[in-house]
DNA sequence: CGTCTATTTGAATGTACTCAAAAGCGGTGG
DNA sequence: CCACCGCTTTTGAGTACATTCAAATAGACG
């Protein structure tokens, strides 16, 4: 059960026996069924999530009632309004579960306690979002350089096998393009 | 000459002023001219930079030979390739300013170094990578969801009065559009 | 002052969009 | 277990936004 998360961790981060069961205690489980909603869009974000298995959706409806995929979160990925997490301001993102989803959950009080019970965790969350900032940042050259179809091929390479987990409509989401386009694109190739 | 960085941490985290002053002994002061490189794609990006004057651009050239802007780093802005800087590979980005810009460098050694003296800036570099990733999140989302318009009314609130100071097709280029699109969506305006 | 680069303008093109309808698929209840 | 209903995907036609190409104008720098 805690396998995966623990090494995650230890992707970053060297924890004793004893640090890893400190920071197991600060962990919540939870169970969030496929379609539900675990943030929705103006609520504050208190916690930050490890799925553990399913696959989470981070994803914004402009004022067209159009949703737009920011984030996938399979197994092994983390979750969160990070802006609304860090300010506690109203959350711009909804989160929401496109499979039965199994989370482990972070609030910020714990996060707060685990950075001063076991500084290493800050070295771990600055690696962490490092590496989001870098990937995101990859997302934003791929939207100016690349086509429709060449970051349809990233996204694959991204997220292996996602694909036939999720219904296709998310996937042209996440590209930035109409479903109906997307369609035209797998019929070309 | 100190004072805009020691504020630019002090935003995050508190030093006392023995902690400044071995803060300010690991960074190195560098004039870049303007048109000038600091980082080519293809070197590895051994340091990061923090900008006290003038103004970076951090871009990527595709196959085509055009560029893409994917951060503009004016006064009070870090800039680096971080995906270079943190795995030790070739760097996917460039780097050149775009005026007469005064920076101080950190290496990694130095910054390794600091990480370990004071482990604050763990943390302080743990908020400023959750800031970055955040300001890229959010571009992604208006890449999906805005016109280029809009886009263009973003940049401006986000970097104040940067418009006046660098040419157009730089604009564009962050923007994800032509120069000749940009200059019409000006004169519509 | 002259040259080089950036910006503007206009015309033709193309990529991705909207709208609409048909086909496919999945889940639910009788 | 099958039939039906609703949602997703596909397909086609027409449209709009942003592009490329080309040429003229403006501006910056030596």
């Amino acid at each position: 059960m805690f396998d995966l998360i623990l090494s995650n961790i230890a992707r970053h981060v060297t924890l004793n026996q004893q640090e890893a069961d400190d920071f197991l205690t600060f962990l919540q489980p939870v169970t969030v069924k496929r379609k539900s909603t675990l943030l929705s869009a103006g609520e504050i974000c208190k916690a930050i999530y490890f799925v553990s298995s399913g696959c989470l959706r981070i994803y914004h409806t402009d004022e067209n009632g159009t949703d737009h995929v920011s984030l996938f979160a399979p197994e092994d990925w983390w979750a969160g309004d990070m802006y609304s997490f860090h300010t506690k301001t109203l959350a711009f993102y909804a989160i929401d579960a496109l499979e039965d989803t199994e989370v482990f959950k972070l609030t910020e009080q714990n996060l707060e306690r685990l950075y001063v019970q076991i500084p290493k965790f800050e070295r771990f969350f600055r690696i962490l979002f490092q590496n989001g900032f870098i990937m995101y940042q990859q997302r934003i050259t791929s939207s100016q350089s690349l086509t429709a179809e060449e970051r349809y091929a990233r996204f694959k390479n991204l997220y292996p096998n996602l694909e036939q987990r999720i219904a296709q409509k998310h996937i042209a989401s996440y590209l930035g393009i109409t479903p109906v386009f997307l369609s035209m694109l797998r019929r070309r190739s």
